[in-house]
DNA sequence: ATATTCATCTCGCTC
DNA sequence: GAGCGAGGTGAATAT
């Protein structure tokens, strides 16, 4: 990795075209050749980049360039696109390259997948004597969440969601579609489940029977704890 | 900003909970008080970090810590949740600061902005006669990208995107319901328009009635560049 | 390989 | 501040 404190400016053309004008920034040249552009500030997304695989190819400044004050021209090209990032260089403040080695990554915990196998363990919050049919159920237009039915036998589809918006309704409001054309399911009702669901999208899902469950991590986590230790 | 290469694990906990093994890696403290945690390879987006507004303490290792190889830890402490980042540094391989000054930002061009100016710039795409009412039509439900209408005086909803999936289906077929419920307006007709349109999206879109157009990015540029040298 | 979905999404805009 | 839509979305996963 090698890390470089320039004052420069970019252009980026690809996808779309951007232009960042001259100040001084971070750069840095990663181990697959993929460049990074950040400032002081902002959030963790750099001011522009290039992604792998690309190759940098540094050059000297050309006359012109040069009486612009540029002392050094890096481009970087993409190496299956025409993506293309080139930085002019005009003072370079620091340079330095590190080995690094490989990363053995992120370990992650707790997230959409987890609350569904956490409903799925507790599927009487959709009212007593609710039984799960399955999770993931199968369909032509992709996986139900979680099929279950009620006391009373009737089929109940449910969709998680994390933040639960409008798109989710879609979703749930297709699958219902196609489920109640199966003799051997409909009626199915749907439930709507999230941390958090939306407004709009609570007004949406009343609108077209869709029940709304509103899932709270922590207390279904302590439920999940006990359940553990008890078996 | 400070640039910091040491050899660290971390722990994130927040809207997830997330570690990190030790290995060597890059760390970023930007003056706004945010910490990148990079590794050498991947994307833009670093393994690890806080957003601001955060604060970063660092202190000695405790004796537990120390017995572990530990030599300074890093506690990043969101400002408003209780999101925080837990560094712990076993060996430091370099160290900067740099002052940088504040970026005068990205300069963007040319996404789906520029085409719904171009369409709306060339609206007879649509059909011989028809005529622009306005881009930006405001409704409850958010802003229809291109409202026009045909040479019979017929309105037309376009929805503008740059990958037509089937969510944009969704959206325009929302717009309509809504736009068809105005007695000025109605009826009216919509058009999907895109610079690829995906087979989902145009088979929903075809059974709604509502008609597809792709975009030629390029040759709507042409047209719209060979207009800019004619006037 | 492609398609779908999630994300500590981030970012920008409008109300 | 909340809501909504776009992103050079990226990344993972199922098909």
């Amino acid at each position: 990795m090698r890390l470089v404190v320039a004052t420069c400016s970019a252009e980026y053309s690809g996808r779309l075209n951007a232009h960042l004008p001259l100040a001084t920034r971070l750069l840095v040249v990663k181990a697959d050749g993929s460049v990074l552009l950040h400032s002081d500030g902002g959030s963790y997304k750099p001011l522009n980049w290039m992604s792998p695989p690309c190759k940098l190819v540094v050059t000297a400044a050309d006359e012109d360039a040069a009486a612009r004050g540029v002392v050094q021209v890096w481009v970087v090209q993409h190496a299956k696109s025409d993506d293309r990032l080139v930085i002019e260089l005009h003072e370079v403040l620091h340079d330095s390259a590190h080995e690094l080695g490989v990363d053995p990554g992120l370990i992650k915990d707790g997230v959409e997948a987890h609350l569904q196998v956490m409903l799925a363990a507790q599927i009487e919050l959709l009212g007593a004597g609710a039984r799960l049919v399955r999770r993931e159920y199968p369909t032509a237009i992709g996986p139900v969440d979680i099929l279950a039915r009620d006391a009373a036998g009737a089929t109940i589809a449910i969709e998680i969601k994390r933040r639960g918006d409008i798109d989710g309704v879609e979703q749930l409001t297709r699958y219902l579609e196609l489920l109640n054309r199966d003799p051997h399911l409909a009626p199915v009702r749907g439930v709507f489940a999230a941390q958090e669901i939306k407004p709009q999208a609570r007004v949406l899902a009343t609108d077209r029977g869709i029940g709304c469950l509103v899932l709270d991590y922590d207390a279904m986590r302590g439920v999940d704890d006990s359940g553990a230790r008890l078996f």
